[in-house]
DNA sequence: TTTAATGCAAACATTTTGCACCCTG
DNA sequence: CAGGGTGCAAAATGTTTGCATTAAA
């Protein structure tokens, strides 16, 4: 399940902060590309490009919100700046990212979840959210190469 | 098993690098405050403070040598900076970050890396190293608060 | 209407780079 | 002693912030 524009008009509303359209359009923009996992840069592009007009630093803005309110999380891919990405009902998940073509799949394991929680148990350690991001080779480049 | 002076200058001459006294410092620094997960400027400071002359440029094109050798790993803390810890064996292994005080501490479990070897496999992906971000609240931090 | 949010530009922090000089191999 | 490596300072990135203006509630 992915977070929808009803949850985020209800974060916002008890946080006492305002629906706007710049918070909404950017909102939507990650929600709805959630394969793609945008970095700050490329959903500003995506949205001007539309037509809409959004500054970069209300982008920025809305992404620490979001962040913070839990609606959206922030994931390093290995690069210099960061990308973002819905937070749905996923408490923690992985990112495999292809070291040669960038193409980044998610998955998602109760068992590692379960597992990662016990290693924090046995050290004291209370587990809030978890990322994880493995570096390979995507199938398409893996046959690429053997070619 | 941590990585040693002596793989340092292996690799470097593999490459055909020249072991400067820079390079030295830098590996040395990071293999020896293997619990600290240093940044750039923290090495750097470390360095200078004990005397020794590097400069921070120096220390970043360092860092980008090591990393891609392999001796040395970067990892996300969170922060808007890398850190970076040597890579020894481990070809993956995960960090418990306090999001509280900052503590980090390592954690390593061969089921989990067999699991995400597993996960790849499934999906075509063939898996170089992975990196775990576990966040929530160390022992410390929970007793405090619960005060 | 009131107050928070926006846009802009300037400020910041981190990392990279050009170039003259230095040191390792 | 040749060529890569270094330091320095300037530039490039990514992100944050102050302030006057605009728009939610």
């Amino acid at each position: 399940m992915t977070a929808e524009l009803g949850d985020f008009r209800e974060v916002l509303h008890a946080r006492k902060l305002k629906a706007t359209r710049a918070r909404r359009l950017v909102f939507q923009e990650i929600v709805s590309s959630s394969d793609i996992h945008p970095n700050a840069s490329e959903i500003h592009q995506r949205l001007t490009g539309r037509g809409e007009r959004v500054s970069l630093a209300s982008v920025y803005r809305t992404l620490g919100l979001l962040v913070k309110s839990g609606l959206v999380s922030q994931v390093d891919l290995g690069e210099d700046h960061s990308h973002y990405e819905s937070e749905g009902a996923k408490a923690g998940h992985g990112h495999l990212i292809c070291l040669s073509c960038g193409a980044v799949k998610e998955f998602s394991d109760a068992h590692i979840h379960r597992l990662i929680g016990r290693i924090g148990d046995g050290r004291g350690f209370e587990l809030d959210r978890f990322s994880i991001q493995a570096f390979g080779y995507c199938e398409r480049c893996r046959t690429k190469r053997s070619r």
